[in-house]
DNA sequence: TACAATGTTTTAAG
DNA sequence: CCTTAAAACATTGT
């Protein structure tokens, strides 16, 4: 589920448990989501420890604790976070409470294509360096991703765009999305796009991430109503530009939808 | 029943 | 070593 705005609103979740101390955790170690953590360590570290500090990098979180405990989650494809009263009841699919006095910070997650990462030490785990340019950091140019796009030349510019090396927080609605403003078809091959349409597929990666983080909290009926999300999962859907039927099909390892009209698999100069 | 689901990771091949 | 494509992962809902 989660994508650049919806990891930053279950980030953003757990926000009223800050500064607030972890009385105890609740988990099931040998839940695939935990595989290659210790949990043991997670466990006694972060029992009795404050929750100081979150931020959000593309779908990947960091949590701070006070005593050098460090939690990262990344939500897979069905995870959630959410916040509870103190006595709340663990359901099913929840592998991680941290509870405190008033609250239960929970991490849900069905299919446990999500993880989660520990780490103890006085500065930032090795896992949370070295990460690529945020989408609307200035580091993000439009030389960088000339560069990546050339790099990934060869493959469909649908599958580059779900690359979190190249664009941390985009997802599969997200590159539908983009794709469709910037009126490239998803299977043209990302070495081969003119410099005009990198110059407008660059613009328009930042302006929906933009747009839909300020979305953020709210439903996903806040984004543009003359956006292809909104159409992208209806059976029989048109184009918003311009009515076409859509057309739906697999493009990098993903179901995509494109308009054939707007989005030509030739370019016309 | 069978397939698909807003995502990585692993494996194999070029 | 690098890139690309396809399968695998675990669970639920249609």
């Amino acid at each position: 589920m989660p994508e650049l705005a919806e990891v930053e609103y279950f980030r953003k979740q757990w926000g009223r448990g800050l500064r607030q101390k972890i009385l105890s955790v609740e988990s099931h170690a040998s839940k695939k989501i935990f595989r290659g953590t210790d949990v043991v360590a997670l466990s006694k570290t972060l029992g009795g420890a404050t929750l100081l500090g979150s931020e959000a990098h593309g779908k990947q979180m960091l949590f701070r604790f006070s005593n050098g405990g460090w939690l990262g989650i990344h939500l897979g494809m069905t995870g959630k976070l959410r916040i509870e009263p103190a006595d709340a009841v663990a359901l099913k699919h929840d592998h991680l409470i941290l509870r405190q006095s008033r609250h239960s910070l929970i991490l849900s997650d069905p299919r446990q294509f999500g993880r989660v990462l520990f780490h103890r030490g006085k500065t930032e785990p090795a896992w949370w360096r070295n990460r690529p340019a945020q989408i609307l950091s200035r580091q993000f140019t439009r030389a960088r991703v000339e560069q990546f796009l050339s790099r990934h030349g060869r493959a469909p510019i649908k599958a580059v765009l779900l690359l979190q090396s190249g664009f941390p927080g985009i997802g599969n609605w997200m590159a539908d999305e983009i794709l469709w403003q910037s009126k490239i078809h998803p299977a043209r091959l990302a070495g081969k796009l003119h410099p005009r349409e990198t110059r407008k597929l660059y613009s328009k990666i930042q302006s929906v991430s933009r747009a839909a983080l300020r979305t953020v909290g709210k439903n996903d009926g806040d984004l543009p109503k003359s956006w292809l999300f909104h159409r992208r999962w209806e059976e029989g859907g048109h184009c918003p530009a311009d009515g076409s039927a859509l057309c739906r099909g697999q493009c990098g390892g993903r179901t995509t939808c494109w308009c054939p009209s707007c989005q030509k698999r030739a370019v016309h100069v």
